[in-house]
DNA sequence: CTTAGCACTCTCTAGCCGAGACTGCTAAGA
DNA sequence: TCTTAGCAGTCTCGGCTAGAGAGTGCTAAG
């Protein structure tokens, strides 16, 4: 629902009062606006604008005679209209450019954990990150590789340079020197299938293979979930428990935060489904589905590995520096996206190189 | 410091208040006592008695005219004289046990995270586990795989059965041949060095090699902190924010927990150090080194994987049910030790198989 | 040594008051 | 018509007081 534009003065005196709720942390009075300086008015004269703002539901009172201070929608509309993205300077950006670099270690967990830390000391704020559910990843090739006696690593690359591993334990005379059979024979079956579907093809394909080798092959199967899905660790990262616990504002609400933290899905919700789009994307307090969620505003951005998006962002109360944390955001994914397509998406790097390529 | 022993009736009264206490928050009046039946005599004669333990320093008032909650000394003496540490029930067990073989995985994060994940879920605490350092792993053979054009998989397993493994780049020209040549030496040099010592012993042997092996070796040396450390999020896990963060009591140090819960390495000091000898170890309230701990109490035990001790515990208010707790840890550390000790350690299973030789 | 009884202390809640902070309104001025 | 000074009105907040309730310590009797 758009709603009207404000008048230049409206505009200003809407900005003064959220600039000045966000720094203070209380209502913002007329005069108080006066002596910003936003305006070249008296107190009254604010006051009158303050009671259309408040008819348009920008702002409120949280009693009579209390300053005001801004609603959902206020944010909303500053945020939409008013404030700038502010950019990084050239020392933020080389901070954190810095540190992604020194984070990159191609292993995706490790990333994920990188860029929430990154992201959250930043903006002194929580921060998430969620990689790409990687489901839609192209498998590239699977080996299968004998370590001791009884047991074998099998490792999964994708097109896009990722690895993951898994080992299974199988009795060499039960593979029966089959191990370079059925690798070859999986990677035929895979190359070019989405991880998402590697079990079910792999499954529908087993019972035309003959036995030394289709033994190989269920045993590999049954370690799919460790090769070919992310734990909830390696998926979700937050950062920053200290910065939203730290609020007076959220202590009250401490035991949803608590149930956030525990639950990586509820957590990967909150972000995932905003900004696939590549934008930044902003929601404010009761925008939120989630009516726990009504005091706190999110800020996610997204970044792309192969063919499947993953989504960062900051989680703060409403009263957050929307400008510069939608310009953190945005650099950051900018960055990302760098990160991981590379020059060009088709020298398939792994993402340290990638990296090290960038920095030096 | 010991303390001197309690009379029959002293002890009755401490454990009735300091029972009452942990379940109701507040402080324990005599005629409540004597409601609890703990003891057969008057609410004047209990008073008596709360008098004496006040001297001795085990309880006191709050303010005059209020019940008596315990001191730390009281919770101290009440765990190591009057608790009985709760053996868990056939049902409890039974679920525990099951919980455990479903999370064997092999993967040494994804154990830390589902030991801390059900400890939480039954203590309705915060709870920890911390991964043995595995730097006095000793290393039993390490191989490299040519997975395609210019990648490589350096795999390290070791005697107690967890393998590592990390991806790093090389051109094919300039392996020239040697990778099975490289693994070989590298093998050579490092099997039955401890894991710590990895990196130090590649680098002293490196200046012999000749060249297309040693560039081999040099570039594998690269990634040793990739293949030989633990990152924090596979080093340490947390589970139970929402309990920690529902008791009032910690909504005024909110931030001292958010630190905690950002800073794994802070959270791995809480409970390293205690409980390597294997028993449990109860930290109640000052005793813990950390000031903001002084409303916290821990419960700690250790397990073993190959040579070192990892930890595992729960971190809770004083007012904790420490019977129950320590109960609980002590069936943890037992089902641990027989998960990656498995049945004579010498059989080198890797850990999922242990258990479900355990299960079925 | 135990216990009934009682005076005493301290907390907790509600209610009240005055100070302070802002507002909305009104009426005068540009 | 818009702006502004002035003022009355409203609401919060902190401090103060009073009364009720809880629980103790003490005393003296059993």
């Amino acid at each position: 629902m758009k709603r009207a534009k404000l008048s230049d003065r409206e505009e200003r005196i809407l900005r003064s009062v959220i600039e000045c709720h966000i720094k203070t942390a209380k209502p913002v009075s007329s005069s108080a606006v006066v002596r910003n300086r936003s305006v070249p008015v008296s107190s009254a004269t604010v006051r009158n604008v303050m009671r259309s703002l408040e008819e348009k539901g920008l702002i409120l009172q949280p009693h009579t005679s209390a300053g005001r201070i801004p609603t959902d929608a206020g944010y909303r509309y500053y945020v939409d209209n008013v404030m700038e993205p502010r950019n990084l300077t050239e020392q933020e950006r080389a901070d954190l450019e810095g540190g992604f670099a020194s984070l990159a270690t191609g292993d995706l967990g490790a990333v994920v954990a990188g860029v929430s830390r990154m992201m959250s000391d930043f903006a002194r704020q929580l921060a998430v990150t969620v990689a790409p559910s990687g489901e839609r990843e192209v498998i590239e090739q699977v080996k299968l590789v004998s370590l001791e006696t009884d047991r074998i690593l099998a490792v999964a690359t994708t097109r896009a340079g990722l690895t993951r591993s898994a080992v299974f334990e199988l009795g060499r005379e039960e593979v029966g020197g089959k191990l370079a059979d059925a690798a070859a024979l999986v990677t035929e079956w895979l190359s070019g299938t989405p991880v998402g579907d590697a079990e079910r093809t792999v499954k529908s394909r087993l019972g035309a293979v003959p036995e030394p080798t289709r033994r190989v092959i269920a045993a590999l199967l049954a370690t799919s979930p460790r090769l070919f899905r992310l734990r909830g660790a390696e998926r979700v990262h937050y950062e920053g428990a200290r910065y939203i616990l730290r609020h007076p504002e959220f202590s009250h609400n401490a035991a949803f935060i608590g149930e956030i933290f525990d639950d990586e899905e509820a957590l990967a919700d909150l972000v995932r489904g905003h900004a696939e789009s590549g934008g930044v994307s902003v929601t404010i307090g009761g925008e939120n589905p989630k009516k726990e969620m009504k005091h706190m505003s999110l800020v996610v951005g997204s970044y792309r590995i192969g063919g499947t998006f993953g989504q960062m962002g900051v989680i703060g109360p409403t009263r957050m520096r929307y400008g510069r944390l939608v310009g953190l955001v945005d650099y950051v994914s900018e960055i990302l996206d760098e990160l991981f397509s590379g020059r060009g998406r088709r020298t398939r790097r792994s993402p340290d190189k990638a990296a090290d390529g960038d920095r030096g």
